[in-house]
DNA sequence: TCACCCCCATTGTGATCACAAATTTGGCGC
DNA sequence: GCGCCAAATTTGTGATCACAATGGGGGTGA
């Protein structure tokens, strides 16, 4: 999946599918990629240092595609460079967690509602089949399992909005909280609120798009809740 | 230290206002800004062709800095890299037009109420002899000032809001219909509707948010309704 | 006249090197 | 021991080159 050779060259197939690494795909998309899954499911501390070099060799690529890579996910806020230009995972304060809670209540709904006319059933099953899975991460107790389960329950069903766009806008927004993710995890299991998801997938198949927006609306508030309260601390 | 010459590099072309390149930026971040006003103020034409070494022999530079701004720029959906590897100036399309149209009205009175409290009476001053501006670039026919204008009008209060994420985010927003409003330049100097800038002005001096969302909620349909009609066609 | 195909210029990708700034480290003087 | 300065290392930046894929242009054949 690396080539540090300068001479074994291939890229045969010149379509893109799949996360497999070098399989069609440019060096430095493949390198975006693995970067940016680690980063939404809790792979980086926030604060922690990320180098150019560090990264070559640990994926076994030269500093070029990395430096690519790493200067996309700058450009989404998924990751800071300093004054000093020093590349790091962004740490979380007070008014950005304010401002990613608003953005996503502002977005998210609207492309729930969007998502719902588009929904087959057979796409509302492999959301259910991703929340099933959810829940057996928390038990398993996998935090990385859980994070991601939870990012492809939100995307799979944004996806089918056909709104590309404000999808991107959801992603850089996703991407900016991902590393807090992981330090709010411990407190999942414990809870006895309502689970969203579950009200969320009965307005799916209810076809109620009004019970679908709220149902994201007040997932997104209890989760970003746990991060908040995690984070930042419960009062401060 | 610019460049040092393995050829020898002409003045610095067409940099229509001044940003000065290299005033201790870094050389792709001199680009990038050089870009970036270029689209922001229609010196693109949608669906045209960048090319790395085109933009680089006509800023004299080499082509390794325009890569990394030409990136961030795609990245922030300014430009649009196709399968083919080419990169564009995005084309509109209704859909797109829609989402746009949506995330403004999400976002932008959102940082217009945040910066309200925030806003000094020289920063409204300062606000307002943009306008002032604005309407002497509508009356010199001046497209490019114009924009220029509007962006600083909108972007100038809201910046005080002090939310630098969601500015991000409308930031990118805004790139994405730069090449389209001047496509709808022409429409400005004949109507003879309401002027909601003036209107969000004298909110801004009565410190009445409610007026101040209104009134930019209004700018942003009365401005994206000019683009819609001019670039979609009225019907279809 | 038109369709097809081959050749070549163009384009983005990735590797490697040189360089300057920032950081870290080591050692010297007090 | 402790503080401070200089050497060494680390880091991002920019240039240059090689390469493969794409696209355009021109020529050939029906």
């Amino acid at each position: 999946m690396k080539q540090q050779e300068p001479s074994p060259r291939k890229a045969p197939s010149p379509v893109p599918s799949g996360i497999a690494p070098g399989l069609g795909l440019t060096t430095h998309e493949s390198v975006y990629r693995q970067l940016r899954d680690r980063i939404l499911c809790g792979g980086f501390a926030p604060g922690e240092a990320v180098t150019l070099r560090g990264i070559a060799d640990e994926l076994g690529v030269s500093p070029m595609p990395i430096r690519d890579a790493v200067r996309r996910l700058i450009a989404e806020r998924a990751l800071e460079m300093r004054d000093n230009r020093r590349v790091l995972v962004p740490p979380m304060t007070r008014t950005k967690f304010t401002q990613i809670l608003f953005a996503r209540k502002a977005l998210e709904p609207e492309l729930a509602g969007l998502a719902l006319s588009r929904l087959t059933p057979k796409a509302i099953s492999k959301i259910e089949a991703i929340d099933d899975g959810l829940g057996r991460s928390v038990s398993a107790g996998d935090p990385q399992g859980y994070m991601r389960g939870n990012y492809q329950f939100h995307f799979t069903l944004y996806e089918r909005a056909a709104a590309e766009m404000l999808l991107a806008l959801v992603a850089s927004v996703w991407l900016q909280f991902g590393p807090f993710m992981r330090m709010a995890y411990g407190r999942l299991g414990t809870s006895d609120l309502t689970d969203f998801h579950e009200v969320a997938i009965s307005a799916m198949k209810d076809r109620n798009e009004t019970a679908l927006r709220r149902a994201i609306t007040d997932d997104i508030e209890q989760g970003m809740g746990y991060i908040g309260d995690t984070v930042l601390g419960r009062r401060q």
